[in-house]
DNA sequence: GGCTTTCGCTACGAGTCGTAGCGTAATGGC
DNA sequence: GCCATTACGCTACGACTCGTAGCGAAAGCC
């Protein structure tokens, strides 16, 4: 997680309340100035040590923001609320909430934006916060196949395919929601958004063809959006 | 566009030259430096004129950027293939051609999370970025309703809703493929993230419920992604 | 008690920021 | 053609942040 210089197994142990302490520090400096107006030198002023002990810990903002931002993440955890449309906008609706606070905005798009010039920082994304992200969609998919919900996949490679598309378009579409449109996911939205996804992904495509003709539905009555009545 | 002293009847008229250097040159910085280590200064340097005119015309590097970005999504037009379906892959392809490339991503990734702290920052990305791409959704599902692919929508208030929908779907995905994921959004991605996109949107729900019923399908044989063949 | 590592503190050179000031160049109005 | 007005290039400047080095003191393991 941290910078760890060769052998760690004997004298004075890194003070564990000093972390704690550092990467609250960084998420309130990150809800007041933003990711550019950061300095590590505030952030270890707030947090009440030396700024060479966050360089002896951290290499530099990128990494000290992301650790900050993925123990926002790590709340995330998949709801079993019974099916599998219920149990997709449950944990949408969390991601939704996380990614609403200021702290997560900023930071973890700044770090997003680093990560195309540092492959490290992409790595180190990937594995403290876009995987976990992935792992509930697996586990809502496995989910699923056990009640019956979604066919058990042959292909692991296609089966994997999948997944990931599912994971893009969901985080995708809730990130570009909440920060580019700057309006909030909130129950209605997402809703929609399920509805459309899992149509999609549980319709069965008249011709096996690539592009499935949307004619095949003639002009049928219930469009995109359409919603007989809501709620 | 930039800024603007209040009257600009009379004197010296700007360069536009200096205009496009600047633009081209921001870019440049952006393809070698990265967002963070690109400094006002270099960017003067490279498109060889003074450090002083570029903050004449520009607050700051976040206006600067994305103006510079703008220009790359400029190009973006709908094709006509002839089919919705045909017509979605091609403009999504060209926006995945757009966002591969280094300058794009960096600097369009940093200026979103900055957008998140500067409301001025954020109507200027909308105005000049995304504001074009919705144009082209409702431009596509205007041609679709033409054809007859799509319903024509009653409720002006409800389409306004679902062409949001669609634009933080199909936007929002293809930016965490490429910059989340950091995989390519290439021809095969496309095909099947259209495909769960237009049966998500012309598939009739069975019973109208507001929670469609995944096993209205039963153990349907293609689930998810399940492609019968390539091409 | 001795060894090892961490911590807080201070100081430092290097680099960037954004601005001010000045003289010069390029237009439009008269 | 002359003049007011604006843009431009250049230099210099104080303020700020960066990341590191060096020091003495503190806190654990043997």
């Amino acid at each position: 997680m941290q910078i760890r210089t060769p052998a760690c197994r004997t004298g004075r142990p890194r003070s564990a309340a000093a972390d704690t302490a550092i990467l609250a520090a960084t998420r309130e400096a990150l809800v007041e100035l933003g990711w550019s107006k950061l300095t590590l030198g505030d952030v270890a002023t707030r947090a009440g040590v030396a700024k060479t002990t966050l360089y002896r810990r951290w290499a530099g903002k990128n990494e000290l923001v992301v650790d900050a931002v993925a123990e926002l993440f790590g709340e995330l955890e998949l709801p079993d609320r019974g099916s599998l449309a219920a149990d997709i906008e449950g944990v949408v609706l969390q991601f939704a909430a996380i990614l609403a606070r200021p702290e997560a905005k900023s930071g973890l798009m700044a770090a997003v934006a680093e990560s195309t010039r540092d492959d490290a920082l992409r790595e180190r994304i990937r594995a403290s916060i876009v995987d976990p992200q992935k792992d509930l969609v697996l586990e809502g998919r496995a989910r699923a196949q056990a009640r019956g919900e979604l066919p058990p996949q042959a292909d692991p490679a296609e089966a994997a395919r999948t997944v990931d598309l599912i994971f893009d378009v969901v985080a995708g579409a809730v990130v570009h929601r909440t920060l580019v449109s700057a309006e909030p996911a909130d129950e209605e939205w997402v809703r929609s958004f399920t509805r459309v996804l899992l149509l999609g992904l549980t319709a069965t495509t008249g011709p096996p063809d690539d592009l499935p003709d949307a004619d095949a539905e003639g002009g049928a009555r219930s469009g995109p959006g359409g919603e007989p009545a809501d709620t």
